[in-house]
Parts: C-alpha cells; structure tokens; sequence
DNA sequence: TGTCAAATGTCAGAGGCTGACACTAGCCTC
DNA sequence: GAGGCTAGTGTCAGCCTCTGACATTTGACA
C-alpha cells in the first residue's frame, strides 16, 4: 500500500467489509441489503460489487484468509508425518497465525460472530460447505504429493481430507452453537473431536 | 390422486419437473431461466414458484425423494448391527428401491444427468451440501436411537454420520465426473471407497 | 500543469422471488 | 343441474441481487 490511491482503495474495502459483518451480525445476513452496506459506508452499490462479488463475498472474505493461512501450514508440515497427523498439527498451528491476521480487518470478536451467523443461515452454510469442498480438493493435492501418490488413481488422499474435514464440520458446528467466542474453545473441540474418530467407527459402541 | 383438481395438479408439478430437468441438462442450470420453463409447460411464472420454492428447489426434487428412502432403508435395518454396518447396508439397500420410484417421475437417464449437473455447478452442489448436511442431522437422530446413546452428549453419532457422508459425497463426485450412467457403476464405487476408510486412516502410506 | 488511467457514480435492465388481488374452474350441496 | 364455495391460476407491482455501458471524478506521473 504505496500510493494514496491503494490506500483509499484498502480503506474502503476494509470499511465495507467490517461494515456488512457488523449488519449481518445485528441483524441477519439475509435482513441485510447491499444498499445498506454500501450506503453505511458511502459509496454506491456499484462499487460494493467491485470489491466483492457478491454479498456472500463479504461473509466469506476471512473463513478465505483463515483457510489460506491453514493450507499454509499444511504446506510447512515435516514430509516424514503421517498424512493424518500433518492434517491435525496443521489445524492447531494455524490458530496461532490466524488470530493476527484477522484482527488486521476487523475485531476477533466480531469474526466469530460473523462466523456463528454463517452457520445458523442456512444459505451461507450452504455457500461455505462449497467452499470447504473446493479448499480440500486443493488439500488433496497436497497430501498426495507429499506422500508421493496420484491422487486421481489412489482414492486414499482425497479419502482421508473429506474424513478430515468432516472432523472438522461437526467441530465448528459444535463450536457454533456454544457461548464461547474465543479460539481455544475450538481448539480443545477440535483436539477432542479427532480423538473420537476410532471411536466412533469402532463397531460396537454397546461393548464400552 | 382422486379428484380431477387432484390429478391436474400432479400433471402440473410432474411437467413442470420434467421440463425443468430437461432445461437444465441441455443448457445448464444458470443458463435456464424460470420463465422459460414456466413458459415450456404454460403456466405463469407464479404458478412454478408455487409448486417449488425456488429454481433449486426443482433441481433437488428427486435427491430428496432418494434421501428419504435412504433415511427408511436406514429405519429397517435390524438393530443388532454396528452402526456403521447399518449406514453402510442401508445405502445398498436403498439402491435399489429408488429406480423404481425415480421412474414415476422421469426416466431414470434424466435424473442421472441432472445429477451430474448438480455436481458440476458450483452453487447446485453447495446447496446439495447443504441439504445432505440437514440429512445427516436426522440420520444422527437415528443411529444414536439404535445405539441408545444422547447425541448431544456423545460425539460418536454425529462423527460417524459425518464420515460416512464424506465417504458418500467423495463416491458421488467420483461418480459424476465418469461417463457410467448407471446406478451400479454408484453402487461398486460406494463399496470400494467404504473399504479404503481403514487404510486411508492408516498411519504410513508408504510401507503398503 | 496537463495528460492518462484508475476508481467511482449513474443508469438501465435481467433474473429470482413475493404479496395482493382478480378470475377461473372443479367440487359439493340442495 | 343451478348456484355457492374454494382451490388453483394469472396478472401486476415491486424488492433485491447482480451486470454491462457510459459518464465523471480523482490520483499518478511526466
């Protein structure tokens, strides 16, 4: 951000973005307007088009950032870890750097509310499961290179991140409904809820 | 389907299904309008809206209809089995109940492509998402009744519907970018990707 | 300072969807 | 079988999301 043009451009987009999270948390996503958006923040409804590409954009611009800051740390992970054990060091490397990057937009808190409004509207969980979907395609291609298969003829790589994601879905779901807004929570959720996986496929849970 | 307002109804919805599925195979979903299809069956756009919710709510017609026969193949598996045997033998099951039933509506061929439509638009297969995420809650419901557990205080219900949806939507997806449109080339994918959870799990790749 | 390009605004319009109201056509009773 | 009742349909007006086209403003930079 050199030039006063990119700064004004920074501003606005930032402005229209902690605004449209700040109306969809008082009031619903659906309940809120572009035009509110935009107007709240002073520039036309044009403009907001051209900083987000729609009004789902703006919901999902940090789960964006906090997705990219995860593959990162998958892509740091040692290649002599197990791929299951690369994914979930992953997950809680990430927290750490994802605290910081978001509060370069707007405050942690009204993130995690934000992202509790995603969750409880059906439409936006809808557009963020797609999401996932699309980010773990792009994981898959990860774990397969790091253990050195194709992952269009072994069904294990792309096997082994839907599992890891669906983990990952009913944490934050978990997650979503509580009162607990801070991070930890999902962290200690996420811990307990991979240690569940040979649980829960284990054949007889009557026996335990 | 007793009286003729009865029958006349059914005929509506049945062209407006059809035509809709129709339009979407051959032009693609965004590129159908909800006038056009309106239009094909000669009613007004208002009278679609009042048989389906929305132009998606056409699109998913029939995958309701399967999940839901799903759901009771479920319901009628005998309750000594291992939850995940259950899951595993209900979709099995379920196979082949619903070729019958997707033929009261359309020929099976025309559910298979709008199928792979649903899979190949981006904002279809985010709401297909998101509805199979509301059928796993009630499939939760189930598997923690067979088993006598609370799913609300036990993970184990939800995480095994979870990674046995992952499992399911990996074959789906597998499915829908082959050339088979049949429903046992589904069937043999479903079993063959059921059987690579375990070593997909496994610790090391690279000793097998 | 004047030129160029980037950013914004304005306007028109398509498409999804809804509420209100009028009218048409089966149904049911007498 | 005529007439009243009501479910189903059409019409219309309007909101909201999103896009293309064109005019206008405002930094950047020689």
């Amino acid at each position: 951000m050199e030039t006063l043009r990119e700064r004004k451009k920074q501003r606005t987009r930032d402005a229209l973005l902690r605004s449209a999270l700040e109306l969809f948390v008082a009031q619903g996503y659906e309940h809120t307007t572009v035009d509110e958006i935009a107007e709240s923040v002073d520039v036309s409804q044009r403009t907001f088009f051209r900083y987000f590409a729609g009004k789902e954009e703006a919901a999902f611009f940090l789960p964006r950032l906090t997705e990219a800051y995860y593959v990162e740390a998958l892509r740091r992970r040692p290649p002599e870890e197990a791929p299951l054990e690369a994914l979930r060091a992953a997950v809680l490397d990430s927290f750490d750097s994802i605290e910081q990057a978001i509060e370069r937009y707007v405050p942690l808190e009204l993130h995690m509310r934000a992202y509790k409004v995603i969750e409880a509207t059906p439409v936006l969980h809808a557009a963020h499961l797609g999401r996932q979907s699309e980010t773990e395609e792009e994981i898959t291609r990860i774990v397969a290179e790091r253990e050195g298969v194709d992952p269009d003829t072994d069904p294990r790589p792309r096997l082994l991140v839907a599992l890891f994601g669906a983990v990952i879905r009913v944490t934050e779901r978990h997650w979503s409904v509580g009162d607990d807004f801070g991070v930890a929570a999902i962290r200690d959720l996420t811990v307990a809820y991979l240690d569940q996986v040979g649980p829960a496929l284990l054949g007889n849970w009557r026996e335990s």
